[in-house]
RNA sequence: GCCGAAGUGGUGAAAUUGGCAGACGCGCUGGACUCAAAAUCCAGUGGUAGCGAUACCGUGCGGGUUCAAGUCCCGCCUUCGGCACCA
């Protein structure tokens, strides 16, 4: 068989019979599977891309062959910083080289013989698209999901310029080597903590990894406790959030984050110069570093004091980066004897450590962290944990100075990025007026083409004067555009919802389509999306859910994550290690369907693995052994009718299969489906080499096997199926059915264990009762040989798998 | 550091969710066909001891629960994914 020709033979009447495209008559039928979309790289398709979509696209064939309509659609997530980095190396303008890029990878794409659904294309770099991303963006600053706040960015000194987390190494900058600080600006975010209730109880109704809804449950980092109010001196005062109200009277320090802009105000002269330092020692710090448990904490005293709410004492207050700004309220109590942070703190700077829990029968050496009773707290001593942290917000509820209050660690999503290619946020500020949303019939604001986005201080579209000096839509006065553009995670976040209506120029898509195709049935990516993309995406159905555009409440019904190829070394691929491997020469050499068969088959679909390619050969041989097997039966006729024990063995043999392959795919455990349809190929070359045979039945059984191959080796298929005699594609037969009569066995072998250890197996009538089964097995020469004379304790049965006859042990 | 996973023969991996560990392959060994090789086919293949029936050991390490543990519990070790501006 000529693999090369055969793949562009089918795919061009797979084209030409519009195979692969949606009919949306038959819309209650639907299936919309969807795969992760592409970043358009340089380097083509690599074998993520193979191992993502190849084995997905025979479920979705396994799906059609189920009697569903699917939908496949794919696109390339388009905007990002990689292209517009590439351009400050080479000069080549990011449209250029993700235009390229795209071309390339589609052509690709389609060389994989994916059932995608090209019709319903997506690029969201194209003014098509973006212009819907600012639509979104406006909406939500509608509905008051979109707001401006001071936010720090990395800040390389040197270059002039803001950097992404991956362009800060180890605290420099990966370009000059440059210390890298922090710096505020005023940054569009989106409010998605609104909606962290939601997002956490809705976790329930996914049929998603379980994993995969943990992590976001941490993500979102749900905690009740109250909010308690300390006042300063200077008549100022700050909140903290607190899980352990029941030890406030244990305070005995209380920290600011240093970003705390109380910090600033309340910092005495003499400390001034200390704190002037820390922070700016703190700025050099990031996130995951401050947050470590195990660095050694630091801080400093400010000067000033705070008066605790609940005993008026007074206490010290710190600036500390282990707090941060960013979570609760920017400022936490310090009790060194029930916090273990807490407690190395005040050792350090030599505070005062007060017990005020008493553990219950443990244990109970500082710092003591769990719950106990409560002691040396006027009014409250001998109240549970429990007990006390309600009783005690409750009083300072009525003297105004506390409130139970829920905490979420999630954050509002940061979505200002001030690089050039990404789709311009539609805002524009006037001098007068202010922040003022771009009108919709001003969309889309296009991204300018002619930029210098060499980094020079400022961001590339603040330096073009002709997109960034625009009227006012209010007054007409003079104002200037936003100048940065939207997180490439906001194009991602509703572009499943633009599929299903890719082309309408109204609206970004129709409802009326739009409720019934969604949602997505099958979601497939990478795990490393768990928390970011997959939540947003969440966030921003239920908020267009909210405005009226949807009658769903989650984007993705069902999700699966495919696991991560490595290096043939068992590490990551990356140029750097130069541990590529390119699918390309293996397609070259052996075909598409021999690649995909060997992903499915070499590899636990979500674990994946160091990439070998020793097990290639032996898909060859596989499809090779199928081509023999098929070409030798196409013309023999037989009217043999014989059904005999090697028929039923051959029977049971393929609705095994059937039976198996079906399970095995619908799980997305695609290597035990192919190592079924092997077994069924040797089933088929056993009874292939006896002497008489049932031909008929032979071939009905041949038949059925290609049929479950089909979705998983669909060019080959085809081509064996058009060979066997059959004028229509493959993928409109329906796939088989499995015959439960056939699977009926007669007797199974059960393993019969004395005192655990197995002894023997015995062939047991199937229709056995457990008291048949038992004497079955105790009048067995070998059973009763062992058990002779002693005493029989227990006898455990297990129906058609084992029994245990537990017996006294003689000495 | 925090959150989440994974660790099974020489090797890729299976294991009906607590019930015969190693399905299906690769590799290797022996054999058939061949002048020979390739391809193909047949047989064997976790380790140790034994001619053998068989016995003992064996799922990262150390404990535990159970008639029974790869699977459950406790404590370690190693590797991988994410940590909010890579996508």
């Amino acid at each position: 068989m000529d693999i090369k020709k055969i793949e562009k033979k089918w795919q061009a009447i797979w084209e030409k019979e519009k195979l692969n495209t949606f009919n949306p008559k038959n819309v209650d039928k639907k299936y919309y599977c969807l795969e992760m979309f592409s970043y358009p790289s340089a380097a083509k398709l690599h074998l993520g891309h193979w191992y993502n979509y190849g084995p997905t696209d025979s479920f979705v064939r396994y799906k059609k062959m189920k009697g569903y309509e699917v939908f496949q659609p794919m696109g390339f997530d388009a905007f990002g910083l990689p292209a517009e980095n590439y351009a400050i190396k080479t000069g080549i303008h990011p449209k250029d080289s993700t235009e390229k890029n795209i071309a390339n990878m589609e052509q690709t794409l389609r060389e994989m013989g994916a059932m995608f659904d090209w019709n319903a294309e997506i690029k969201t770099c194209n003014e098509d698209y973006y212009k819907w991303t600012q639509w979104l963006f406006l909406k939500l600053y509608e509905k008051g999901l979109a707001y401006r706040k001071e936010a720090p960015v990395n800040w390389c000194p040197s270059c002039k310029t803001v950097l992404a987390n991956e362009q800060v190494v180890n605290g420099v900058c990966e370009r000059c080597g440059s210390q890298v600080v922090k710096k505020d600006l005023t940054q569009w975010f989106f409010k998605i903590t609104e909606y962290a209730e939601e997002l956490l109880q809705d976790l329930d109704k996914l049929d998603w990894p379980e994993k995969t809804k943990l992590m976001q449950k941490n993500w979102i980092g749900k905690s009740t406790g109250g909010e308690i109010e300390f006042s300063t001196e200077s008549g100022d005062s700050f909140k903290v959030f607190t899980t352990r109200a029941d030890t406030l009277f244990g305070v005995s320090y209380v920290v600011l984050a240093p970003e705390h802009p109380l910090v600033k105000k309340l910092t005495t002269k003499a400390q001034l110069k200390a704190v002037e330092n820390y922070i700016e020692e703190t700025s050099k710090t990031n996130e995951i570093d401050r947050l470590s448990t195990s660095r050694e904490k630091t801080g400093v005293f400010i000067g000033a004091y705070a008066i605790n709410p609940i005993n008026n004492k007074k206490v010290p207050i710190y600036a500390a980066d282990y707090v941060l700004y960013s979570y609760g309220t920017g400022a936490v109590m310090g009790v060194p004897a029930h916090d273990e942070r807490d407690y190395a703190f005040a050792i350090k700077y030599n505070l005062p450590i007060t017990r005020t829990i008493k553990g219950v029968n443990c244990n109970d050496e500082l710092p003591f962290c769990d719950d106990g009773i409560v002691i040396n707290s006027v009014g409250f001593d001998g109240l549970t944990s429990e007990e006390a942290r309600k009783s005690i917000i409750n009083t300072l509820v009525k003297v105004g100075k506390g409130a139970h209050k829920t905490n979420y660690r999630l954050r509002d999503w940061l979505i200002s990025r001030q690089r050039y290619w990404g789709a311009p946020i539609p805002v524009i500020h006037c001098d007068k007026c202010g922040a003022v949303p771009v009108p919709y019939k001003d969309l889309p604001v296009k991204l300018p083409y002619d930029v210098e986005f060499k980094p020079d201080g400022e961001s590339p579209l603040k330096k073009h004067e002709g997109f960034m000096n625009v009227k006012c839509p209010v007054c007409g006065g003079p104002a200037h555009r936003d100048p940065d553009t939207l997180d490439t995670f906001v194009c991602s976040s509703w572009y499943y919802l633009r599929y299903p209506d890719s082309k309408n120029a109204e609206m970004p898509f129709d409802p009326e389509i739009i409720n019934k195709m969604l949602p997505v049935d099958k979601y497939v990516g990478g795990a490393e999306h768990a928390c970011m993309h997959l939540l947003y995406a969440r966030f921003i159905t239920k908020a267009l859910r909210d405005m009226g555009y949807l009658k769903f409440d989650e984007p993705f019904t069902s999700l699966v994550h495919q696991g991560v190829i490595l290096g043939p070394d068992g590490l990551r691929m990356s140029k750097s290690k130069g541990n590529i491997i390119a699918p390309d020469p293996y397609v070259q050499k052996y075909g598409a369907d021999v690649l995909r068969l060997y992903l499915m088959f070499g590899f636990s679909y979500t674990e994946g693995g160091p990439w070998s390619e020793d097990g290639i050969k032996a898909i060859v041989k596989f499809l090779d052994r199928i081509e023999r097997l098929v070409v030798k039966y196409k013309d023999i006729k037989s009217k043999e009718t014989i059904i005999g024990k090697d028929e039923k063995e051959l029977l049971y043999a393929t609705n095994y299969a059937i039976k198996n392959v079906d399970k095995d795919m619908e799980a997305f455990s695609f290597n035990t489906a192919v190592a079924r349809l092997m077994e069924l190929l040797n089933a088929l070359y056993k009874y292939d080499g006896l002497e008489k045979q049932n031909v008929t039945l032979f071939k009905e059984c041949l038949t059925k096997f290609l049929l479950l191959l089909a979705p998983c080796a669909p060019h080959f298929t085809e081509e064996l199926w058009e060979i066997s005699g059959n004028k229509k594609s493959v993928f409109y037969s329906e796939y088989p059915i499995c015959d439960e009569k056939c699977l009926v066995l007669d007797e199974v072998e059960i393993a019969v264990q004395i005192n655990s250890k197995i002894k023997t197996k015995i062939m047991i009538p199937s229709s056995a009762t457990n008291e048949e089964i038992e004497k079955i097995v105790l009048s067995d020469d070998k059973v009763s040989a062992e058990v002779n004379g002693k005493e029989i304790k227990k006898v455990i049965i297990i129906p058609k798998r084992l029994v245990n006859i537990l017996v006294n042990i003689i000495v």
